[in-house]
DNA sequence: ATCTCAACCTCCAGACATTAGAGGTTTGAG
DNA sequence: CTCAAACCTCTAATGTCTGGAGGTTGAGAT
């Protein structure tokens, strides 16, 4: 049995989040100690690794509760499971490509930017008030 | 003179967020109609769409707020903005390769799975439970 | 057996950047 | 002049934690 600081050193997850997946219905309510305390065994740890993961991956909560759920009926076929997955990743798509953009504007604007003229001829304050100067959209 | 929601269609910044905005110290008290209407001028304009265009890039309301401190000082020299603008390429590369990574273990997960199999042997599943099946790190 | 102090408990509040709603007032077009 | 749309302020919620206050328990050392 493991008290919460040790499923939180051993799963990296912080003590007072792993109460608030408790409380958000992604951990079972652990079992007590005689003083109240939260006692978690071997399976409480795959769990929390999941979550963790999961949200690593950049699942929200209630994706993550989906995914529970479909995975407590493991007879049925996996489709929505992959739906899911699948959703998530052309999400990450996008960010990722918004992001260049971004990446690209900014390296524009500090290449620009030698630290040593005036502000009022600074680029990155320039590029930043007149939107015209970007090279892509955003 | 533009009443808020003018400013708002022209920036695509919704009007409360404009009012956030104000009271966040972004954007001056706006002047006032006789019937406490807020009035915006071109100024405010240019303002609202430099604020609108840092965000997009992803700075935080204190990054802003300290490039129109230090904007309103056009004399200094642009050292500081510059190193603000630095710190978030860096900060942007960053989220551009964690993502990165996601994707392409998200593409793994989805393309081990067709959908058809029972969920207890979904790959997407088994790699959400079981780190070790993870190529990278995360 | 007792002491001690880290770790635990609950509840509450804050962080971030908005967004939405309630309840009331002003504006501007017909 | 009327009336709906847009505005006002204030409050509260969103999502995902994170921290603190104030009090209790557990476990190792004496």
């Amino acid at each position: 049995m493991l008290s919460i600081g040790d499923l939180s050193k051993r799963t990296g997850v912080k003590v007072p989040t792993i109460r608030y997946y408790e409380q958000m219905g992604l951990l079972a309510a652990a079992t007590r100690s005689e003083g109240n305390q939260r006692r978690y065994e071997r399976s409480d740890l795959d769990r929390l690794a999941f979550i963790r993961h999961a949200r690593d991956l950049g699942l929200d909560i209630s994706a993550i509760r989906e995914l529970i759920a479909l995975g407590s009926h493991p007879q049925q076929p996996c489709g929505d499971i992959d739906r899911i997955a699948a959703e998530h990743l052309s999400g990450v798509r996008e960010k990722i490509a918004k992001l260049k953009k971004l990446e690209e504007e900014l390296e524009r604007i500090v290449s620009h930017c030698d630290g040593n003229h005036a502000i009022k001829d600074c680029y990155v304050i320039r590029s930043l008030s007149d939107h015209g100067l970007c090279e892509g959209e955003h």
